[in-house]
DNA sequence: CAAAATAGTACGAACGTTCGTATTTGTCAA
DNA sequence: TTGACAAATACGAACGTTCGTACTATTTTG
């Protein structure tokens, strides 16, 4: 009972740590003292420091879905949802879900080259992301807002450069602008590949604002 | 004299395992191992890792500019040379110039959220390579080859997130079609920003192949 | 031979981990 | 409701290792 919230509290506090030093900077010693627990209380929950990174690593996974996909997953399919994801994605890095920026993208390059359980796992969590973003762009083709020629695959990996590209900018280069050239790249590309419908109802220029 | 030499074979040395495992998984210990000197022999060439890690970012961004930019600058000026470029980069990752994949963008996953010089070093290696790309769309539209409400710093922006988002597809995901992705991405967009000089000689659309 | 370069050795700190023990907790009989 | 007790949980101390670094001696070089 007590020790599934306090297993709780040491994976929310590991993720943040993570997410700021790396993986590998996660280290025992630092994560009790945050704590303010033993180390040896730590090995009570996890039998190892690579099972408190796996652990970590689902708990980043669940805390990115609960906070940013799916509220986005609410919002109508097709190209409104894809829209929502894009957005979420986007005010996800600026909004401090990690402190770190995004604990993926920094896992991602760590542990590259790094075969074993925790690369095999980050990349599993990032193959997910990456599907769920497909699987919203290739809805929105089939519900006939994209233009059908849409390669998916294609899409999804073109935003997800974008977002790495954004999460970049901002965090190292502390570019305050790379989040908007991020959303005006997006809306650019997916306004090409949107179908205007103009049998049904010609499309019309707004006015500006 | 002896003693530059050394320096030279260390920093190469430092650099190959640095992309592989990190600036801080580049380890006295190990380098002087896998060189076969003593820790302390290292310790006459460079005062501190954090010197060490230093010469080494700087030791990378010279051979990233020799290997890669610099031929690349060698292409016609204009759209042909920020073409040769953005090629240059695609390749750069799979042709191994750095065993981890591209040392910057690790490099810059592992240092942001950590204040210092390192991160600094970092930051402004990679400030100078985003200039360079964002010169290159800047000599392109002066030329007469792009658009000319061309954006320089949003393309530069935007051709950087693919470059990123290549590396990290082909080296965690490992999926082989990345660098087709992304060039498929960048020459279709830099081709929507291109002037197709209609006034002094037509666009003729060559035959396939 | 003087200077430059390298090796050997040692140090304190921090790393992940283990162990035996103390404390807290949930359960159930009284 | 309480008391007792086993199980769950946390602790302090220590292990062996590796980290970065300092110091001194020795070899190699110009």
């Amino acid at each position: 009972m007590k020790g599934e919230r306090t297993r709780q509290s040491i994976l929310e506090r590991a993720v943040d740590i993570a997410s700021l030093e790396g993986l590998e900077g996660l280290t025992i010693g630092r994560l009790a003292k945050e704590l303010q627990m033993s180390k040896s209380g730590l090995f009570a929950h996890f039998g190892s420091k690579e099972d408190l990174q796996l652990a970590a690593i689902e708990s980043a996974r669940v805390r990115f879905v609960d906070e940013v996909l799916r509220p986005a997953l609410g919002a109508p399919r097709g190209y409104p949802r894809l829209m929502a994801i894009c957005r979420a994605w986007l005010n996800y890095v600026g909004r401090g879900v990690f402190p770190g920026g995004c604990f993926f993208a920094a896992a991602s390059f760590e542990f590259d080259g790094r075969p074993g359980a925790v690369r095999d796992a980050i990349a599993s969590a990032m193959d997910q992301w990456v599907i769920a973003l497909e699987k919203a762009v290739r809805l929105a083709k089939e519900e006939g807002h994209l233009d059908p020629r849409t390669d998916p695959a294609q899409i999804a990996f073109e935003l997800n450069a974008l977002f790495f590209g954004a999460n970049f900018a901002s965090q190292l280069r502390n570019d305050p602008s790379a989040i908007r050239r991020a959303e005006k790249a997006i809306e650019q590309r997916l306004e090409s590949l949107r179908v205007k419908r103009s049998r049904t109802r010609p499309h019309v220029r707004r006015k500006t604002a």
